[in-house]
Formats: C-alpha cells, sequence, structure tokens
DNA sequence: TTTATTTGACCAAT
DNA sequence: ATTGGTCAAATAAA
C-alpha cells in the first residue's frame, strides 16, 4: 500500500481503468497495478476453510461502466450513512462461479442530485473476477470536463499513459495542486454515443478528457475541446497538461477511510481539490 | 420466457 | 439486541 508510486495522474487512471476492465494478472502487472492494490482479506467460506480475497476502494463519480456486469442482489441501509449501500455480484456468478462483488454506497452530503454537486460513490471490489471476461463490453469512456480558468501554453500531448502529469499522489506527498489557476475537473460516463452533461455552475473552457478502453491492445486518451451548452462559444485550444488533473476515479487502499470521511465531512474538501487519499 | 431489480426476511457475527 | 451481508419471492423489464 505505500508502494503508491509517483506516476502521474494520468498513467494512474489509465492503469486504473485497466485494472478494472482487463484485470487479468498475466497481463501488465507491473507498475501500474501497486498503486491500485487493496486489501487483503481472509473471508470465511463455507463452514471451514479461509479464503483470501483482495478488496480494493475506490472514489468516483462514475459507479457504473467498469467494464464488468453486475447484478444486484441486496442493498442495505447502512448505520450513519445518508444512502443506502448496494451489493452487486457479478453476472457470471452463476454460470462461472465467479466470486467478484461490489458494494456502491453514495457518501457524499449534498441533496441535489442534479445540477451543481456530483453525487460521489464508493464502490468497494471485493475479490477477483475468475470469469472470462466478456469479450467487447460497451467501450468505457470517462470523460473529464476539465475546466481552465487560466490560459496557459498547451503542451503537445501524445496519446497513451507515457504523458504524465504533475502530480502524484499519496497521502504525505499531495499538495493542494488546485491552488489557483487551476484545472477543476468533474466526471461524467457516457458512451460513445451516449449524452454527456456538462455543469453549468462552471465557467471556463471546457475539455473533454476521454480514457477510451475498447480492446485491451488500444488504449488512448483523447483530449477534445468541446464546447458545451452551458458555456457556448468558449474559446477551445488544445489540452494544457501542465497543471494537475482530477481524475475520475480516485483510489484508496482501504475499505473503511469512508467513514471516518463521512464522520470529519472531508468528502467535498476531496474533490475541491487536494486530498487523494491513500491510507493504507 | 428469460433475465434483472426490489425489498423484507433471514442469518451470522458482534 | 444490533448491524451488515445475503437470500429469495414478488415484481419489473427485456
Amino acid at each position: 500500500m505505500e508502494a503508491c508510486m509517483m506516476l502521474g495522474r494520468e498513467s494512474e487512471l489509465v492503469a486504473e481503468l485497466h485494472h478494472l476492465l482487463f484485470p487479468s494478472p498475466t497481463a501488465t502487472p507491473s507498475l501500474a497495478t501497486s498503486a491500485l492494490t487493496g486489501l487483503c482479506d481472509t473471508v470465511a467460506v463455507g463452514g471451514e476453510r479461509k479464503q483470501q480475497t483482495t478488496t480494493s476502494t475506490l472514489v468516483t463519480r462514475v459507479p457504473d461502466f467498469d467494464g464488468y456486469q453486475w447484478r444486484k442482489y441486496g442493498q442495505k441501509q447502512i448505520e450513519g450513512a445518508k444512502y443506502p449501500r448496494s451489493y452487486y455480484r457479478c453476472t457470471n456468478s452463476t454460470e462461472q462461479g465467479c466470486r467478484a462483488k461490489k458494494t456502491v454506497q453514495r457518501n457524499d452530503h449534498d441533496d441535489d442530485t442534479n445540477g451543481g454537486g456530483a453525487a460521489v460513490y464508493t464502490v468497494a471490489y471485493i475479490s477477483e473476477h475468475t470469469c472470462k471476461s466478456i469479450e467487447s463490453v460497451a467501450p468505457v469512456i470517462l470523460e473529464t470536463a476539465v475546466v481552465r480558468t487560466n490560459q496557459q501554453p498547451p503542451a503537445v500531448v501524445a496519446a497513451g499513459s507515457s504523458c504524465a502529469s504533475s502530480t502524484g499522489g499519496n497521502a504525505e506527498s499531495e499538495s493542494p495542486a488546485t491552488s489557483s489557476s487551476d484545472i477543476i475537473a468533474s466526471t461524467w460516463s457516457s458512451t460513445s454515443s451516449g449524452d454527456v452533461r456538462w455543469p453549468s455552475d462552471q465557467h471556463g473552457d471546457y475539455w473533454r478528457h476521454q480514457l477510451l478502453a475498447g480492446d485491451e491492445d488500444s488504449w488512448d486518451t483523447k483530449y477534445t475541446p468541446v464546447t458545451t451548452s452551458a458555456n457556448s462559444g468558449v474559446l477551445i485550444g488544445e489540452m494544457d497538461m501542465t497543471g494537475p488533473i482530477r481524475s475520475p476515479v480516485q483510489i484508496t487502499a482501504d475499505a473503511n477511510w469512508m467513514d471516518d470521511l463521512l464522520l470529519n465531512g472531508l468528502i467535498d474538501d476531496m474533490f475541491n481539490g487536494s486530498i487523494i487519499n491513500d491510507l493504507g
């Protein structure tokens, strides 16, 4: 857990998505996964033997579209939480005995579901997928609307994960990078044909940042200038990669950190800027 | 018909 | 007795 290396945010994102979509241990087990690996738990299974499972937790505004098919099997109101927790198991659990599960819990605390503050979810992934990953699930596109309030000389953007932004991110080293000029990002999800809702309460230049996951081998990140209905006519240029990019997903390693955040009301701070938790 | 979700009951572990 | 996780019947959707 401490081995959260100083990859760029960009690389982390690509790695995370890749991990979620193609978690096959054979492919690319290297640098990417270490920052993403969660806890190792021992869970009693059946009567006797204990089985080791891994649990990783992430905070995202895009709780769906992780590349797998899930089937909801329960929902429970958790003490102290504002929203219920939903329980999912892999759709292939019956046919293939896949034991992967996940829980999704909304953990923001503002009431307006539309408009300004987007909902924040904590997704806990429990156990690994043992099923054959479905070929050609709908391509996952995580889109990050990047609001630039300052003009900065754009950097040339190369496709792929080699282009790292400057922010690293673990608990100790992350600085309040969103200090001034800043790039604030929000995240939406859509399929390639889906509609995207853009925030209306933010001003600046909007960039569509897409992480595209098609085949395992065709990875790409695209930065596409967009004009939104909310911000019609804003200047569109090239993507600025010099600043920190708020990621669509933020990764933590501990499944229980959320309770602390809930108690302290820090969730918002997280998306204001700076806290990238890696509590391990 | 087949597959997925909802929801109270049930259960195991505090 | 409480709490979190799961089951399963009823219901909805495809």
